[in-house]
DNA sequence: GGACGAACCCGAAACGTTTCGGAAAAGATA
DNA sequence: TATCTTTTCCGAAACGTTTCGGGTTCGTCC
C-alpha cells in the first residue's frame, strides 16, 4: 500500500504538502498539485481510511441498522433499499454497512455500540414509527443521521419524505368526489409514521366532504397480498355497512383486494371501486391489473439519491435547509373507478 | 466516547495496562482484569476500530461485493446470503459491509481500492466462476478471504462447499437405477463453478451406467421458473429423443419443470419422472409440490455459518486445514420418480 | 546475601493521516 | 533599505490503540 510518506519521498515533498495537494486546499501551487495527483495515481495511492477518520472524524462510512425480519427479504421491498442505498453511496466514494439486528433486539444499544466503535459517519434510518425513539437518540448521540420520512413533534433533522397525508387524502377525496361515502382503507401496520399520515390524511378528506368516519373500514396490518385478500373478506363479511370504494396503502395490497373481490362475485369498478399509492416496487406493475388501476405514484427508487444526499450533506454539516427534502408523486387515473352503484 | 486513556486515568494504571487487560494478555492479574473490565463496562467503552486497525491490522470488518444485477432481490436469494453473513459476523462482534458494483463493472479494481483503503480485515465470495481471477488477485493481494464455492486447479484458500460432483451423480444415478436412459439436466448458467461440477457428476453417471450423452439433454440457464418452463418445453419439442426423466439445478426450475409437463399433459412421474436438487430457500418447498419432489437437500441458510468461521479463522491466522470446510447434503425419495414408461 | 525467576507493571514508539502555527522566498510598498 | 503581503511550503502535534523493550517488586534458591 502506498502511503503519504512514499509519494512525499518520490517528489521530494513533505507529507502536509502532499496530504493538502490531494485535498486541493489552496495553499499549494497548481503545479504541485497536478504533479502530486498524477504520481499518487500512479502508484495507486489510496488514503487509509482508518488514519484519516483517527484524526479528522470522517471515515466516508454510512450505516443502515434493520431487525432481521420474518419476512424480510420476501418481498423484493428491502432488497431495493440496500441495493439502491448501496450504490448510492458507492457513487458518492463512500461505504455503506448493513447492520442487521436479532429478531427482537432493542434497536439503541445496538446504535450506542455503533456509534462507540467510532466507525461510521452516519445512519440512514428508515421505516420511523411515531415519536421514533432513535432519532431524538441519534440526535443526542451528535452523529449525523438522515430519516426516511418524518416522525415527532420538531422536525429539526434531514429527511426525504412524500406528503403521506396529502396523497391518501387524494386518493379519498378522488373516491368522495364520485359519489362514494363508504370508502374502506387497507392501510400498513399501526405505528409506522407514514401510516398515521395516511390515516390522517383519509379522515381529512372524508371529514371535508361530510362523509362519515365508520372505524371497522379502516384496516391496519402487512402491507402484503395477504393481507389484501383477507382485509377485503372482512369488509365484506362484517356487520358493518359494506363499503363501495377501497383505498389500498400499496399495490400488493390492491393485488388482494381484487382477488377476495373476484372471489366474492364483486366486479371492479362496477360493485367497487379501488385506488391505491404505488411505490413502483419492481415485482407487481400497477398498469397490468385488469382493469387497470387508479393510483398515486411515487417510486421508492426515487428515494435513495436525495437520502444520500441529505446524509452526506448532513456529515460535511451542510445547513439543515438543504437536507429536508420532499418528493413528489403523481395522480394516474386508470380504470378502477367509478360512481357507486345505487344501493 | 469513552477511550483507554478515561479508564487508566480512573483506575490509576497505565494505558498499555489496560489494554493488555482488555484483551486477556497475560501479565496483568487476575484482580486488576476484573476491575479494568469492569470499569470498562461501567463507562461503556468500546474500542476506536480505526486506532485498532492502524496499529494492529484488525479492524473486525469484512466485505461482500456484488454486481448490481438485473434480478438481483426478485428472488429472495440475495437476500438470504446478505442477511445470513452479516447476522453472522454481527454475532462475532465484526462489521459486515455490503458493496454494490456498478452492472458491467469490471470487479478487480472495486477489491483493489477497498484492499487499498485499508479498511477491510477480508472478504466472502460467493458465486465463483471457473478459474475466478478473483481468487488469485486477492491471494496475489494478501488479504484474508473465504470462498462460498471451489474454483481452480489448485484450491489452497479457505472454502465452504458441498459436493456438487457428487449429488448430481446421485440425483442421476437414482434415475438410471430405476431405467432411465434419456436423462436431461436444467443446470445453471455455465461458467459458474458449482455448475461444472454438477455437469462432470451428471457425465460420471451417465458414464458409469453405458448410459448415452445426448447434448440437447443438458441445459444451461438462469435457475428460475421461467427458464424451468421454456426449458422443459424445449426439451420436448426438439427433434433430439425425449428425455424420461429431468434433473433439476434447484427447486424453482423444478416447479417451472412440472408447469410445462401439465401443460404438456404429461404426468409426473407416469410419464416424466423429476429430481432436483433443494436449496430450501425461504419461498418454494419441495415437499408442497404434488407428486412431492424427490431431492438431494442441503440447505443455503447452513452455509452462513461455516462461512463466517473460515473468514474469521483465516483473519485470525488459523492454519488452512481447518478452514476448508464441506457441508452435508441428503438424499430425500418422495414421489415424482417412476421407471420410465414402456416406449 | 546475592542471583534468579515470576508476576506485574509502565514509557515510548508506531500506524497514516490532517491540521496548527509558523517560516522562507519573492515581490510590492514605503 | 526596511517593512509588509502573498505564495508556497514544512515541522510537529494529535487522534486512540497495540506492542516492544524494558523496569520494579517480591519471594526462592543456592
Amino acid at each position: 500500500m502506498a502511503t503519504l510518506k512514499d509519494i512525499a519521498r518520490s517528489l521530494d515533498l513533505s507529507i502536509t504538502q502532499v496530504s493538502r495537494a490531494l485535498n486541493d486546499h489552496s495553499d499549494v501551487s497548481e503545479e504541485t498539485r497536478l504533479r502530486v495527483k498524477a504520481t499518487a495515481r500512479a502508484m495507486n495511492y489510496h488514503p487509509n481510511v482508518s488514519a484519516r477518520k483517527l484524526v479528522s472524524g470522517r471515515s466516508g462510512i454510512v450505516g443502515l441498522v434493520v431487525p432481521q425480519h420474518r419476512n424480510i427479504g420476501q418481498d423484493g421491498i428491502f432488497m431495493e433499499v440496500v441495493a439502491g442505498l448501496s450504490s448510492q453511496f458507492s457513487g458518492r466514494g463512500m461505504q455503506f454497512v448493513l447492520h442487521i439486528m436479532a429478531e427482537q433486539e432493542p434497536p439503541l444499544p445496538v446504535y450506542q455500540k455503533l456509534i462507540g466503535t467510532a466507525l461510521l459517519d452516519g445512519f440512514v434510518l428508515i421505516d420511523p414509527m411515531d415519536r421514533d425513539p432513535r432519532i431524538d437518540f441519534l440526535r443526542r448521540a451528535g452523529i449525523a443521521f438522515v430519516v426516511h420520512g418524518r416522525s415527532g413533534e420538531t422536525i429539526d433533522y434531514p429527511y426525504f419524505d412524500i406528503e403521506n397525508e396529502q396523497l391518501a387524502y387524494d386518493l379519498t377525496e378522488h373516491l368522495l368526489a364520485r359519489g362514494h361515502r363508504r370508502i374502506a382503507f387497507l392501510n400498513g401496520i399501526a405505528g409506522r409514521s407514514y401510516v398515521s399520515r395516511r390515516e390522517a390524511g383519509y379522515l381529512r378528506a372524508l371529514r371535508a366532504a361530510g362523509a362519515p368516519h365508520i372505524p371497522e373500514l379502516h384496516l391496519n396490518g402487512d402491507m402484503d397480498e395477504a393481507h389484501g385478500l383477507t382485509g377485503t373478506i372482512r369488509l365484506f363479511s362484517g356487520t358493518a355497512p359494506r363499503p363501495t370504494a377501497i383505498v389500498c396503502g400499496n399495490v400488493r395490497l390492491a393485488r388482494g383486494a381484487y382477488q377476495a373481490l373476484a372471489a366474492l362475485g364483486l366486479s371492479v369498478p362496477g360493485d367497487v371501486s379501488v385506488v391505491a399509492h404505488d411505490d413502483e416496487l419492481p415485482t407487481l406493475r400497477a398498469s397490468a391489473f385488469f382493469p387497470a388501476l387508479t393510483v398515486t405514484r411515487a417510486p421508492l427508487r426515487d428515494s435513495w439519491e436525495p437520502l444520500a444526499d441529505c446524509l452526506a450533506g448532513a456529515i460535511a454539516g451542510k445547513p439543515l435547509a438543504g437536507l429536508q427534502r420532499l418528493g413528489q408523486y403523481s395522480f394516474i387515473e386508470r380504470n378502477s373507478v367509478a360512481p357507486p352503484a345505487a344501493a
